[in-house]
DNA sequence: TGTCCCCGTTACAAAGTGGTTACAGCACGG
DNA sequence: CCGTGCTGTAACCACTTTGTAACGGGGACA
């Protein structure tokens, strides 16, 4: 999965600094936690995709945070980070659906690789959308452009076609303003104002036809976010 | 396949090396990797053609790395590079979809004979193609020239063949100035500016009469790269 | 009904991207 | 040795994309 966002839940900074660097060195976002009880209410969000989750850790009981991940989350991929001895706990872990485990002290690249290998073959991929139909025509993600069924095109920009893109794979729920800007724009809060967001919106809903005023197609949900009515990509 | 690139992904420097000359030798570019991690990813990249894959590699099992390249691009072929006496393992590549295995200690001789008969039966060959249709006439690759219905022609230079004959072979998809950068100019990114292929494709559209400002040929998917969008070759 | 947010919209500035012209270095053939 | 065609580069310019500021409308809720 491109850009992913991978969180640490790891007590020790250094070592969680470590784990993020490299992350970020590989392409993914990171997102840290330094103890069990925040750590599983960002793993919760919708906008992180694989959790490291140190076993020995303050407040709450690693093993614990896996079983409450696993219960809100089942296919969130998780991958424990054991101390050599703890063989019970590795096992507890394995058996409580953790997708694989590595050993400290481990090396980076090892890990690196691990993760790998664990998105690959995680459900929760998206998938390669190629093609997303709006009313009255589709929009072609390659070309990164709208025909509409009467012959009329109109080309998108990057960042709307991924925006539609985001929107249109989860058609039907309402996506925050957070969200959008965790996943499409994969950056932190700070930097870009939610107005953006709108304004991009705005452009949107033009390129499909959408009337502002009574939209069919990215409806507003008021004090949450944007929601995708359109069909559902193919 | 003409100049196709092989990816080599072994541990053991010495014999990369020497499997990296016979290749070069053979006319074929090369690729290596060290480690199954960074190999697979080479390997998913769309501009590696053939995979030879050393099954004992540092930490990543070397057939996990074959399943995970099955996934993604179940047609490139693999040919696998296994040590005497691992029959179980030669065994299970082949199941996993391999496409041919080589027993360590090989000679170079037949290892080429190998990744030949291989490209030959890949599907993924482009084929030899011979002519390019394009809007209002076609391209003949052996003369280097175009000629239109209308009785006039042109002729392209070695380089804006080669263009020309990438972009069709791929149509429909956006190509990146990185790919395009790689299979056309076998190069790597540095030594060129990319501005070098704009250039190209300017010169293109003007020869196949291309409008540079609205385009119907060789679009421009910006922040992407180019796309053939003329009728495909044959 | 009045206030407070939320949201749509217009206008604009800054950065990014691609098209184009001009030109220099080469290889090649006469 | 000189012209010619092919390549790649530099520089310039136009246009697109993107994010922000600011304003105003309108709904929610007391």
């Amino acid at each position: 999965m491109a850009q992913a966002q991978i969180l640490i839940i790891e007590d020790d900074n250094a070592i969680r600094q470590g784990i993020r660097d490299a992350i970020e060195f590989e392409g993914y976002s990171a997102l840290e936690a330094s103890d069990g009880e925040s750590g599983l209410a960002r793993a919760l969000r919708v906008d992180c995709d694989l959790v490291l989750l140190d076993l020995v850790l303050p407040k709450v009981e690693g093993l614990e945070i896996l079983r409450e991940i696993r219960a809100a989350r089942p296919s969130l991929p998780v991958v424990i980070l054991t101390a050599k001895g703890e063989e019970k706990d590795r096992v507890a872990g394995l058996h409580l659906g953790a997708d694989d485990y590595v050993v400290k002290p481990f090396s980076i690249k090892e890990l690196m690789a691990r993760i790998g290998a664990v998105l690959r073959r995680s459900p929760e991929r998206p998938g390669d959308v190629k093609k997303i139909d709006v009313p009255g025509g589709h929009a072609d993600l390659a070309r990164r452009e709208v025909r509409f069924d009467d012959g009329e095109r109109c080309e998108l920009s990057e960042r709307e076609m991924e925006l539609l893109r985001y929107l249109a794979c989860n058609a039907g729920r309402a996506i925050s303003r957070h969200e959008i800007l965790s996943r499409v724009w994969r950056v932190n809060p700070r930097g870009i104002t939610t107005r953006t967001i709108d304004m991009h919106i705005a452009r949107l809903r033009e390129k499909l036809r959408d009337s502002p005023s009574e939209p069919q197609v990215l409806l507003t949900v008021r004090g949450k976010g944007y929601l995708y009515a359109g069909e559902v990509p193919r």
